[in-house]
DNA sequence: ACCGTATTTACAACAAGTGTTGAAAAACAA
DNA sequence: TTGTTTTTCAACACTTGTTGTAAATACGGT
């Protein structure tokens, strides 16, 4: 899981950067969230705490999350950047086709290596399974045929 | 590979779509194309040959070869779709996190099986593993320290 | 060659995300 | 505390990739 608010605020002071009313708020919004929310979705839940912070201090305070590595930021296909609080252990994920929802899978894959000489010279740094399917309940929504 | 002009030409005929001079000429720039090209870059390519053929054309056309399954696209978090015409064989993507470069990496993973009752109640389909690293040009222009 | 319909095109809208800027707030020093 | 400096906030405009609209054009079966 995620460091908590208290122990952000005090790396965000160790790191030079300032603690803010909003940032703090971002912390808290982070806090055990599961959802892989995008930026607007950061936004909205913050919003409901403190209503002038902009979607750019988000984005701004999300960057900075994400370069201190305390979030990572994923591009999984589904229009827009989600946000992913878990860092400590690695994972994969799995993406709903249909809703788009994204929901961590926590299982390492050992045999990923690259055969050898088949990474055409490429100094491969990571590698990232996304798992595409249907979500338990776009499997009920789909059962329908009137879709 | 992917099919040849004449034959995505019939392949249009076949599916009621009409066959236009500016779809031919995608066709053609699209044949043999390893480079993972994006919308813009195939219309590039496309205006090299036909100058006057507008952006949205070529989005629509790749949309159609999309939905007809001969070419497919990617979303691999380099700030564009991307259009792969090798749709034949299964295979994986490497991509330089610095220039954006994509590279095919034919290669099975056979164990990529999920374990059993991780996969939280998804009906997977599909696994695509997105390999990041450098390409062997940034390997050379990331060496100077003055970067 | 004709005509109905799909397609192309220019243009504008759109969404996610970023640069700019005056105002406000934090850090620091005395 | 007060003043001073520096950083950050937030409104706005902008950029980029992509899609919608509507008029003009081209395809292809007759």
């Amino acid at each position: 899981m995620m460091k908590t608010p208290e122990e952000l605020t005090e790396l965000f002071r160790a790191t030079g950067r300032k603690v803010t009313a909003q940032r703090q708020c971002i912390f808290r919004v982070l806090q055990g969230d599961e959802s892989h929310p995008s930026a607007e979705a950061v936004h909205s839940a913050a919003v409901r705490e403190m209503e002038t912070i902009s979607l750019k201090t988000v984005y701004q305070t999300l960057h900075d999350l994400a370069e201190l590595g305390e979030i990572a930021s994923l591009d999984l296909g589904t229009g827009m950047i989600r946000f992913d609080p878990n860092v400590d252990d690695p994972h994969h994920h799995l993406v709903c086709r249909h809703c788009g929802k994204v929901r961590d899978l926590v299982a390492a894959f050992p045999d990923l290596q690259i055969p050898r000489g088949a990474d055409l010279g490429f100094e491969v740094g990571s590698a990232e399974i996304v798992f595409r399917g249907l979500c338990p309940e776009c499997q009920q929504s789909t059962l329908q045929p009137s879709l």
